[in-house]
RNA sequence: UCCGGAAUAGCUCAACGGUAGAGCAGGUGGCUGUUAACCACUUGGUUGGGGGUUCGAAUCCCUCUUCCGGAGCCA
């Protein structure tokens, strides 16, 4: 008898089969049984009829748990309600083991309750679904980059100094080399990859020891960072808009399932696939204040102007051209305007807010140079990258995408905790 | 860090100064097509900790703890 995959099951109707999983959930009247038996890359419903399976083993079937882990022999059957779906009918079952008391049920539950108890959590089937769109959004995300010659360069996470001075670093004791700290991007170090292979990225875990608490944040998360060599403004911003559209196409195409599960939207997602809106920093700032923004033309979006910006707009817009006093040191200045940087954020809609913040790199090295000072950075660690506009500086450009708020908003999900295996925020390092 | 809210059965909640209760989960039984199945019966409580007011506190007051929502910072 052949052990199948659930994923598999139409390629073997009519055919007797064997089934590996655990009980979703479990129903019985009188001599019928029904198993809704999930085994990870999908959920089918099994019947067992007494007078088939026997008293015996019909018994212990019905009191099998949830969660209980079975293997199940059955006949594949068109499913006698659901058009274009399955259903098992079983001709025998034995039992891995009886799940004890499962704490999760069959209703609602409190978010904290089900944070601590996200081990079990993720089998449920919407935390299935979002972590099956992580992981396409994950290789969208490397496949694009591939096709576009993109090389994968893997930047430390243990890391000597912040790679943006500014925002709050996690850490630690480096045996007798003083302190090290857990790397908040890779990007500086991208930049010296770029001079070697052309264009790179990175995609790994970050940390950030902000005490930020909002449905956006998360103290660890996964980044995807790319940088470019010979790529302009102008470019770089052409270039994340057709990563972001290819990455919604993929997950339209391969995750319908997944999407209607979380009940996403698709339309607004498939309307998301259009060319993006451009806009300055100006600009958006003196339309943000028409629509009653208090915002000024020296800050930063805050959450509110993030939503109204893109209210009415169905694909996601870039924001660019900042005040250099708002921005990282590394932001190449404007040439039609010194005060400004060539920066990009790209702010999604549906209220969901920047999925990716992107620049041209300064280039020149006393600008570089001066920039740090300025910064009061200390120089000297940081002679590496300052070497890079040394030894045959080119323009240069990159970006960095957090891979949870682009899968939180790809799929519609409310809050970013639910977007990553194991949440790491604030209040929350368990389990 | 700041502002707001919450904590009662395993879970989700009700009771708002006078005998702690429901639904779900668990248990037992019933039902040949169920879809968070249904029906009947049933187990289950130091009302987050400490202190106070009161004849009497889950309920009012103080305090601590934990969590949630939002802001700022950012991806």
């Amino acid at each position: 008898m052949k052990y199948i995959l659930i994923a598999e099951i139409a390629e073997h109707l009519e055919e007797e089969i064997v089934l590996k999983g655990w009980v979703r959930n479990i129903r019985h009247s009188g001599k019928l049984l029904f198993i809704i038996l999930r085994d990870g890359t999908g959920d089918v419903q099994c019947v067992a009829f007494q007078p088939e399976l026997g008293e015996e083993k019909f018994d212990q079937a019905k009191h099998l748990s949830l969660e209980s882990s079975v293997i199940i022999t059955g006949k594949v059957k068109p499913h006698p309600r659901l058009e274009g779906q399955f259903e098992v009918a079983v001709s025998d079952l034995s039992i891995i083991q009886i799940a004890e008391d499962y704490p999760i049920g069959k209703k609602e539950h409190g978010a904290d309750f089900l944070l601590s108890h996200r081990h079990l959590w993720i089998r449920s089937s919407k935390q299935w679904a979002i972590l099956r769109i992580r992981h396409t959004v994950y290789y969208a995300i490397c496949d694009f980059l591939h096709q576009n010659h993109f090389i994968r360069f893997d930047s430390p996470i243990l890391t000597p100094n912040a790679c943006e001075g500014t925002t709050t670093l996690f850490e630690l004791q480096y045996f007798d080399e003083g302190k090290a700290y857990l790397s908040q991007s890779g990007q500086l170090y991208l930049e010296t990859g770029i001079m070697s292979l052309g264009r790179v990225y990175d995609f790994g875990p970050v940390f950030r020891a902000e005490r930020s608490k909002t449905r956006k944040h998360l103290t660890e998360f996964w980044m995807m960072d790319a940088e470019a060599a010979f790529i302009e403004h102008d470019e770089n911003m052409q270039l994340q808009e057709e990563l972001i559209r290819y990455v919604i196409r993929i997950v339209l195409k391969e995750r319908d399932l997944e999407l209607t599960i979380l009940e996403r939207d698709k339309e607004a997602l498939k309307a998301a696939d259009a060319p993006f809106g451009r806009m300055s920093h100006y600009d958006a700032v003196e339309y943000l204040r028409s629509k009653g923004s208090e915002i000024t033309h020296q800050n930063d979006l805050g959450a509110i102007d993030e939503v109204l910006l893109t209210e009415n707009s169905p694909v996601p817009i870039f924001v660019d051209r900042w005040p250099k006093e708002i921005k990282a040191f590394y932001m190449k200045r404007d040439p039609e305007n010194p005060d400004l940087v060539l920066g990009s954020d790209l702010i999604a809609p549906e209220g969901f807010g920047e999925i990716i913040g992107g620049s041209q790199r300064e280039d020149d090295y006393d600008l570089l140079l001066q920039r740090m000072i300025n910064e009061n950075m200390p120089i000297e660690d940081y002679r590496w990258f300052l070497d890079l506009r040394k030894y045959g500086t080119v323009p240069h450009s990159g970006f960095g995408i957090g891979l949870e708020r682009l899968v939180c908003w790809i799929s519609g999900v409310h809050h970013i905790r639910e977007t990553i295996p194991f949440p790491r925020m604030i209040y929350r390092i368990y389990p």
